[in-house]
Formats: C-alpha cells, structure tokens, sequence
DNA sequence: AGACTCGTTAACGTCAGGGTGAATGATTAA
DNA sequence: TTAATCATTCACCCTGACGTTAACGAGTCT
C-alpha cells in the first residue's frame, strides 16, 4: 500500500495502548506534552513522537500555550473519531438491516446443526 | 502492559489493512479462508494468521463446511464492533455534551482569540 | 489403501514501530 | 548575557509483526 487510508492510519493512531491512553486523557481536559509524558511514565522524546502520529491523523492538535510560549497544549479533534463511527455503522449494518444477516446471527447463536464445545 | 484490553485487541486487529479489507469483504458474505487468500492474492499461511488474529479478537467465527469438512468457512461476530462504537461514543461525548468542551471546539473553529461578535 | 486438497502450525528472514539518551531550537528567568 | 526549561528532532537498539516456504493433520475421492 503506497498512500493507506485516512481510515487506516487513524486507527493505527488508536492501536498503541499509549495513544489511546492519551485519548482518554484528553477527554478530561487538554494537556501539555510534558504532563502527558509525565502521566505514561515516558521520557518526552517518545511522548513526543506518539504526539506527532495523533496530530498526523488528525486526532489531537496542538496549540502554543498563551502564558508560556514553550508549553504545547493539546486537545482532541472531532474529525476522524466521526470517520470511524461512519465505518463502524457500515459495518454494523450488516446485522441491523438484512435478513440473511438476522439468520445467520440466529445460527450462530443457537448452533448450525449440532452445538460445539 | 502485561495484558491489553479487549478494546487495544480489536484496535490492533483492525488497524492492519488486510484485516480490515477482510472485514469489508465478510460484510458481503461469509468467506473460505482459501478465498480470502485467494482474494487478497497471499500464501494460505499469511491469511491464516490474520485470521487467527480476528478471531482471538472475537471480530469473526470460524466454521466447519457442512458439505467439505476441510473448507472454513468465516463469518463477522458483533460484539467487538459494539463494544468499540461504545467507546468511541464515550469519547464523541466530550464534544456533544459539554460545556467547556463546546467553548473548546468553538475556539478552535474560529481561532483561539475569540473574535466572536 | 493411496493420492489429492484445504487449512493449519513451524521455522526463518525482514522491516517498521517504539524505546532510550544526546543534541538542537525556542522561550523564559536571573 | 547567561543559565535553565519545554519540547522537538536525531541516531541508535531491539522487540514484535508480517511475509515466505516446508511440513503436518484432517477430509475427500477413486
């Protein structure tokens, strides 16, 4: 895959448990990076680099501090979040909207013919 | 992290193309391992651990052909699905349902000085 | 039984992702 | 100006994930 999808890379984004632990934390309230690298025991460099992936996906952005031009803040962006739900739902819909889809969940969870362990 | 979430799993899962193609593809229909091979032009080993992620995650179900016991036959499993629009739904949160949160987007979308009315 | 097919696990090579410490740039404080 | 602080980029190591081929187990068919 030469360019993968916005889709792809947020939720590489999301995979690491630090970066979603970011997110969660974002959720809070926003934070300056070093609180950030405070918070997952990390030296800044590596919070840093974490920081980056988020805002190339668009997933947080920063913001200079206005009382101490050398603190980033950073905050959540609502975009991809809505990108992924939009995915999600699509997916969902296999269940939610189709017949076939109703039957085959029935099968699966009373068994095809003879049950399983 | 001595054992990730269920939540870091079905990120992680979903976060490489080829299983997120095969969760595309599931939508249609459920699918032979050999066709997804096949379809996605990769060694049956290859497609076998893929899938063997997905299904660890709970993100699909194998089962034994009725009619050729060698062939598996993999269909989509809803809870993983749920369970990750549940969180995401947390975390749209901090934009629908708070105030502060709210005064946050409003000044990112119009600039951080405020130059409102 | 023996040959063939489907899909898995085993063993191995390769490469990106994530961690560290050192160096750099920008800003603030003495 | 000089020193200290915040955060980044740079250079490096190292584990883990993905791909391959080979070997294996299970099922079908003649």
């Amino acid at each position: 895959m030469a360019t993968p999808s916005a889709l792809d890379r947020t939720l590489a984004a999301l995979a690491d448990p630090t970066r979603r632990g970011v997110v969660d934390r974002l959720r809070q309230r926003p934070h300056p990076a070093g609180e950030l690298a405070a918070a997952f025991d990390m030296s800044p460099p590596a919070m840093s680099r974490h920081l980056r992936v988020l805002r190339q996906t668009g997933l947080v952005e920063e913001r200079i501090d206005a009382e101490d031009a050398r603190v980033r803040v950073y905050s959540l962006r609502p975009e991809p979040f809505a990108a992924l739900r939009g995915w999600l739902e699509e997916v969902e819909s296999f269940w939610s909207g189709q017949l076939g889809a109703f039957k085959a969940h029935a099968e699966r969870t009373r068994g095809p013919k003879g049950r399983r362990s």
